[in-house]
DNA sequence: AAACAGTATTGCGGTTTTGTGACATTTGCA
DNA sequence: TGCAAATGTCACAAAACCGCAATACTGTTT
């Protein structure tokens, strides 16, 4: 969701706006006031979004998504035009540039990022239908479902996270730092003792399937997902 | 089938008789005497499909099919062009702008709603369904009616459409701001919430007929239509 | 066997996400 | 013009979740 967005403007005003609502956001904003400058912070490095603004002092603003639609390295960068309300022949232009959305001043910043977020959904790969099986355990992240069976197996979202990771990067032992690096996300600060109580949990949902022996625990190392079942000698 | 149909033709009586007998086909329509109103209305919201004259005053119906083939977000939109007599000339130019289909003049209302079923139907294999029936709910887009059991549930327009698309794509789970793409439209700016208000609203009227539990949450992710029971154990 | 270190369980307070009913507007029509 | 249906937002209640920490276990090491 958080996105890394180049905002090219020359109007301070204006600029000052959306910079400020997109940071609120949690979007990493960089700012320029034309066209020339804009390409230097994108030979630096591609940034997920652009908002162009269409009258720009030197390059225009269409003429520059132009450009950026031409490159390789650049044509898949999604635009959007900023442009002033008066005439529509604009839009049409600007659309006609390359821009994937327009957005006409004056706007509100919810309405910005609401544009934002469809444009950057919209250009997502739609969600792979991705089915994992394993153990007679199945996974299906399109209906977000699991089953055993044929019964459904009722997870929290953050248990199905982990449970999907697991079944994903199956036999493989996961330090409960990796776990919280890969399903919780980078740079989170939780405890790692918290792992636990979701393996548990997630343990817990799986026994009414008879299957919460497929997580299996490797002391002094974390946990594991086996349809190889662990067998303790005794 | 019903579709938003816009309508660029600008003489009068032209207009009239489609407009008319689109409307007596269900079809909701949106009417303009040139391109560049029309570009206003598509701004709004995108139709389902264009029916473009070939001779406008100002800009050419072949040059504003160009312009929405050149832009990201209208060149999906199917064309029909209109033109005024079996010139081949003009059909081969027509086509090459990227219509879909035409249709010349004189016509008949009858060839005319059959090309735009056909074209409709080639745009949207899986829409060109009438009747969908899940979970022992029957929807019928042709009659715009919902039953179960033989019972009919009276829904409102919204939740009439939110329905369909659940029922179409059911099974899959949807996040509000898909629904609202899908459901609402393309460039309409609401809030996800009241996503949540109108799935209230249909299940109330599922309750009637007991098929409420058709559609769940799916808490963290969004939406889902399912005939499958959620079966947890405790 | 006692001391340890690594795990499993549980209960709980605090949050976040949904469900709901009410309300202000807008829209279509009578 | 006035009414009724349809809609988008709110504010508040209800649920579902999370992460933590205290406590109970388990397998190892000395």
């Amino acid at each position: 969701m958080a996105a890394t967005i180049l905002v090219v403007e020359d109007e301070p005003a204006i600029q000052e706006l959306i910079s400020y609502s997109l940071r609120q956001a949690k979007h990493t904003v960089f700012s320029t006031k034309n066209a020339e400058e804009a390409m230097k912070i994108i030979n630096e490095a591609l940034p997920d979004l652009v908002l162009l603004d269409w009258m720009l002092p030197g390059m225009s603003g269409a003429d520059f998504a132009r450009m950026l639609r031409r490159a390789a390295r650049t044509k898949d960068i999604p635009i959007i035009m900023l442009t002033a309300r008066a005439d529509e022949s604009d839009k049409v232009s600007g659309l006609e540039s390359g821009a994937d959305d327009y957005v006409t001043k004056p706007f509100s910043p919810r309405e910005l990022l609401a544009r934002i977020k469809a444009v950057l959904r919209r250009r997502a790969p739609e969600a792979a239908d991705d089915v994992v099986e394993i153990g007679g355990l199945r996974l299906d992240s399109a209906t977000h479902r699991v089953t055993a069976n044929e019964i459904e197996v009722v997870l929290g979202p953050t248990e199905f996270r982990l449970l999907h990771y697991l079944m994903t990067h199956s036999e493989r032992v996961h330090s409960r730092s990796q776990l919280l690096d890969q399903v919780w996300g980078d740079h989170v600060f939780v405890e790692d003792r918290t792992v636990d109580v979701h393996i548990r949990r997630l343990r817990k949902a799986l026994e009414n399937v008879d299957k919460d022996g497929l997580v299996q625990t490797v002391r002094g190392s974390g946990y594991r997902l086996s349809a190889g079942q662990a067998v303790s000698a005794g």
